[in-house]
DNA sequence: ACACCAAATCTAGCACCGCTAGCGAATCTG
DNA sequence: CAGATTCGCTAGCGGTGCTAGATTTGGTGT
């Protein structure tokens, strides 16, 4: 039984090793770089073992998307339950702030890492989304916004206001980094996007 | 002189014919399959014709996204100044209905057009955005969104407002088509929009 | 210690992609 | 009708995702 679970476990390592060498050089010059010749040639295997692990290029894409998901979601927990700046206050955060604060991590986050955002959400990459289903760490990150928005729902439905919410961040996140928005006002929108859903 | 008109007459229908070809191939089958060869095939000319009249396959799909600019622009109008169903009134139309309207009008474009719409907004395919070079469809649309969200701007800036809506609408869009937020919902999230925006 | 066998891995190749050099045919000019 | 020029073609380059089949590796039983 040794033989066979040091085997799982190096496949495994090798599994994680590629996921990384896709993240980072996906980040590094964009999805469209990452062929699996290169791919291969980074991980020192040649390409049918990527075949051995993966579906195809777009399950790699997925996998590092999950990976994208988790860090997205720490992210937002923190910018949620942390106070922009020193700021006296327990545990408890100032709900515009914490909202403020969600916000402006999303964003960043997709201008931060653009590679992983595109996994994420504008690559078609076979993921189950909106389901049960769907990968944990996906669901934690939809999570944060839910807890952000939820002193804001009033009457609405917090699921549907928290989908809402969200496809507009994704909008100016998705907008401005395809050049569509101009960069240097983007405070300034998610601002008044702030504005409408805090009344 | 005649002889050189006809040249270029005959030049232009027939880059009109290779945009048309390009739009339905991508309507039919996704831009995924829309190859140079298939193109080609379908024109009845070779491959190096295509380059004769545009740069790469990228500023084929630049020309028929501006197509879809046009077409989006008209339709976002008729939204807007078109009661919804019968309805009395002249050529003013309730600001609420007018902008419930555009908004209707877009992500249906959106549905209804995916190919065309993933070439106006999904691909990265240089076009000038956000500039005053521009292709006049593409300020023709953002002028329809500008319009019906006028009466609803206060003392916000208004381009800074249209574009958040329009980030908006883009988000809820995208998501949608790309399996992110179930599409039986999508209307009373665009309702909760509206309601954010319509205060 | 060695031959065997199964599993893991590689080499080589398929059909396709976007794009282009350079040749041959068609067309206009004198 | 000869020459020049424009035009569109054939053929091919270097790349893509992916896979069939040979080959090496590593554990096993004698």
């Amino acid at each position: 039984m040794s033989i066979q679970t040091r085997r799982e476990r190096e496949r495994a390592e090798r599994e994680k090793l590629i996921i990384t060498a896709a993240r980072e050089l996906a980040e590094a010059e964009g999805w469209e770089a990452v062929t699996t010749r290169r791919l291969a040639e980074r991980v020192e295997y040649s390409q049918p073992v990527l075949y051995s692990h993966f579906k195809g290029k777009g399950a790699i894409m997925a996998a590092v998307a999950v990976e994208g998901f988790a860090e997205m979601a720490e992210e937002l927990r923190a910018a949620r339950t942390t106070p922009p700046e020193g700021a006296a206050g327990g545990q408890g955060v100032n709900p515009a702030a914490g909202l403020a604060g969600v916000a402006r991590a999303y964003t960043a986050f997709a201008e931060r890492r653009p590679a992983l955002y595109d996994a994420m959400f504008r690559q078609d990459v076979d993921l189950p989304f909106a389901t049960p289903e769907a990968p944990a760490p996906l669901w934690a990150a939809f999570n944060e916004l839910v807890e952000a928005l939820r002193p804001y729902a009033g009457d609405d439905d917090l699921g549907l206001l928290v989908e809402t919410f969200w496809a507009a961040l994704h909008g100016l996140a998705t907008l401005t980094r395809g050049g569509r928005l101009p960069r240097h006002e983007h405070d300034r929108r998610l601002a008044l996007l702030l504005a409408r859903f805090t009344t």
